[in-house]
DNA sequence: ATGTATACGTACCGATCGGTAACATTGTCA
DNA sequence: TGACAATGTTACCGATCGGTACGTATACAT
């Protein structure tokens, strides 16, 4: 294989910083393939040889494969808010239209072929141990999606804003979830209509 | 074909004319590992060592770890409906009133420490090929359970019954997984109070 | 030019993975 | 007693797992 080493190394970076290029390509690579196939799935062979890296390199830049997986979700966590941050940012000051905006996005993400979910919850679900570092990450995020929901369910004026944080969280991940295991047409395209409905149900009259 | 169903139909007393068959044990074992580690953490030794049985034996009553993964899939089912149809039948001809009886349930179940959500789930979690034997128990599974969602949600008199149909169902996963991610004091323990805030608003008026 | 630090590659480790071959032992029933 | 089916025993397979020892190449400052 001719895969010289000169012709990748810059991917039309800025400047003349020179943070490791190999473990960039790693962390992508390692992303892509425990997002769509699981970690668990995914051996660190699988990882060097898709990124063109070895294996040394690998364990130069990340202490093990728990720590890559952790490294992953800290990746994921990072887009996720800056995702749900643009839902918000489209709505100012009202947060049951930045809800709406979200789930919307979330129904049809779920409406394509071999969609993957949530990493954070595949991620959970792959490890139960509550000790295991992707997890530890994969708990932050959720609970800090907790105290968001909750906080604008306040700021809706619901009658019982704990509750209907919770359901609406309750709604995404069953939206993450049914999204891949029931594929287009599932109910997840229902998500954003059942939340909205749940929202007027919640409000004070 | 060597192994025959091997259905059990063990007397299995006290008595020495019932010898304990070894694939009951097997499965026992692999149901209660599968469900509280996962699938793809548990080894077939593990297995056969904790079931006090041999590698061959788990062999000649399943043909593949893969299998022996919707063995234990397939039990799940049984006894997952067996749940659900508890709940419907302790309020004959009161659909809403069942679902509230389900999900109090299901929301009881995940207050508690180390709780795993629901195998189905789970496994389509652990395995997005589609063709792997576990998966496929587990979608024939989940598009059971929306059928019959849905069809509750006409003998309740929904305005648009396969919206509600699966908002329940979103709501129900959503309970599963962040039963697992939060533990004791989660969302999910507000499951019921939200499915029925979500039929109020969701019936004919 | 040379020292030094960093990035990378070759080759390998022991352990475990799912799965099997060949044979010995047991209990049950005819 | 003989036949049969189920299970146990031991040893093994190739592949893959996560991880590492150790030598080599390149960049840059002196």
């Amino acid at each position: 294989m001719p895969t010289d080493k000169n012709i990748d190394l810059t991917i039309s970076d800025g400047h003349a910083s020179a943070p490791p290029k190999a473990a960039k390509k790693i962390l992508d690579v390692a992303y892509d393939l425990f997002y769509r196939r699981g970690i668990r799935a995914i051996g660190v062979d699988e990882i060097v040889k898709r990124a063109g890296v070895t294996k040394p390199s690998l364990y130069r830049s990340f202490p093990s494969k728990d720590e890559l997986a952790a490294s992953y979700l800290r990746q994921y966590d990072l887009e996720y808010w800056e995702r749900f941050d643009e839902a918000v940012a489209a709505h100012p000051g009202d947060p049951r239209a930045q809800i709406k905006a979200f789930l919307t996005r979330i129904g049809k993400r779920t409406q394509v072929a071999d969609y993957r979910g949530c990493g954070m919850t595949n991620a959970a679900v792959e490890y139960p141990d509550h000790s295991h570092p992707a997890r530890v990450v994969s708990e932050a995020n959720k609970q800090e999606l907790r105290r968001r929901l909750r906080g604008m369910a306040v700021a809706m004026g619901a009658q019982d804003p704990d509750t209907l944080g919770d359901g609406l969280l309750l709604l995404i991940e069953g939206a993450y979830i049914s999204g891949q295991l029931f594929g287009l047409g599932g109910p997840a395209q229902a998500v954003a209509r059942n939340a909205d409905l749940l929202i007027e149900a919640s409000l004070k009259k």
